[in-house]
DNA sequence: CTCTATCTGTGGAACTATCCACACTTAGGC
DNA sequence: GCCTAAGTGTGGATAGTTCCACAGATAGAG
């Protein structure tokens, strides 16, 4: 469904990163050298699946991520806990505090970030910090 | 490099879990029903790559992953922080704090995990906890 | 030895991903 | 109108993935 081969997600990377471009940008925020029809080539896969529209503008197209950023980082951290930690979010937390070196402010952060993401149980909304 | 299609992380999945098994005893754990030949034709395919090797035993083969599991995890834990949290494991799991809803106990959990990858700074040794 | 069940080796079909060459279209300058 | 530059549409080559049909090999029962 929202699989992304490593070409497909290239291009939506720089899509997310700098929101609606036509092409030939694209192709300048590369991280590698691409032909520019090989790159279209890509933008269509894209829009036949879905998660890129279009929008003619002058002469040329300008393409933009349809699918959300947040969506798919959600299914890859998925996959990843299903195939790894029994399909738990939290195991798969833990394991990555096991095996990659955290350092002692990275930690810190850590406690921070789990702080806050225990209290907001009472707003679903915006950004809370109710008053 | 370790780098895995869906089928052939199905197929290591199998045998890290069991261990080394032969093609029969694969498929009947497989996750999906999946034709003995085509098994063994993946299975082929993560010889040449390396990740598995295999050793005959009466009239069949018994296949073992050679990849550990654990260096493919990191590798996809790497790869999936450098598409969305800029190359940080600890800015990856700070993303996966925010977007799934972990329970109480799961942080409380987390924090245990974090205050045991804290403490064995001084050794990198066996398993330390130095007299 | 012969038969059968079980397992492997091999070749290749169907499908997808990736990349490119080439022709077509269009805006703007002359 | 005519030319050029920039951009697009299309078809296809190449390679990789997934799956299977069929033939060959071998252990064990009789």
């Amino acid at each position: 469904m929202a699989t992304f081969t490593a070409g497909e997600l290239e291009v939506m990377q720089v899509l997310w990163d700098h929101g609606a471009l036509n092409p030939a940008q694209i192709e300048e925020r590369f991280p590698r050298p691409i032909q520019n029809a090989a790159l279209r080539s890509v933008l269509l896969v894209l829009m036949e699946k879905g998660h890129v529209t279009r929008e003619k503008v002058g002469r040329s197209y300008v393409y933009a991520a349809r699918t959300p950023r947040q969506n798919t980082f959600k299914n890859m951290v998925r996959r990843l806990s299903d195939v790894f930690c029994g399909g738990s979010p939290a195991a798969l937390i833990a394991q990555i505090i096991k095996t990659e070196k955290l350092s002692k402010e990275d930690i810190a952060e850590l406690r921070r970030v789990m702080s806050q993401a225990e209290e907001p149980a009472a707003d679903t909304r915006k950004k809370g910090k109710r008053s």
